[in-house]
DNA sequence: TGTGTCTATGTCATAGTTGACATATACTTG
DNA sequence: CAAGTATATGTCAACTATGACATAGACACA
């Protein structure tokens, strides 16, 4: 992960990790945060694929419109288990999923 | 997913969802709840293999021990964000962290 | 028996996340 | 130009997760 990529996050509001009070993130966060927003593409990219709105999705899983485009902005304030869970409610399965996870640098500048 | 396991899981403690209001875990609830229990089994495992204690690995992530204890024991108040970091900072790849949730009911009974 | 190490469980104030709502922007269609 | 639809962004009270702490249990070994 490259420092300009690192900054970049940062700046979009990522918090640099509890213990340590590096300017940096730790490479388990950035392991996290690459994560994260890998996810949140493929969300978006499922949801798009079944042709349902941000509402729809949000009705599916009993979230919000906000919620959802927040999701897919990579906003920070979004957790792991919301992004799966819509992941899931857009119709992606388990073997997508996996796929997703596994695929290098979705991140990608 | 049987519904013997969904009714040990809902007595342990896990929560069925948002809008709906069944006794019954959603589908999606269910993979999302499955994911976090095969992670956490994932995480002692990494754990041990690298052989370091509870603390050890607390002091890694900035957690504390019984975080940890109730991680492990697949406590619902735990979030996946803090499993994944937890699976990353014991020192697992994210290789393993793909397999792992390719992996078929590692909840078996 | 005691002392040490590791893990489990409970509580709590604080920090973080949530859905809901308002509003803005962009694009389409009449 | 509206009006409709989809998405983006900001705010906030209510809820949830968090690390810290206390304490207990299990096991080893002197």
């Amino acid at each position: 992960m490259s420092t300009e990529k690192l900054k970049r996050l940062q700046s979009a509001g990522w918090k640099t990790g509890g213990a340590r009070d590096f300017l940096q993130l730790s490479d388990e966060e950035a392991m996290l945060v690459e994560l994260k927003l890998a996810l949140s593409d493929a969300v978006r990219q499922s949801r798009q694929k079944r042709g349902l709105s941000q509402i729809d999705l949000a009705q599916r899983m009993g979230s919000s419109q906000s919620r959802v485009a927040k999701m897919e902005a990579g906003d920070p304030s979004v957790s792991l288990d919301l992004i799966v869970r819509a992941f899931f409610a857009s119709g992606g399965t388990r073997q997508e999923l996996q796929r997703v996870f596994g695929s290098k640098d979705k991140l990608a500048a």
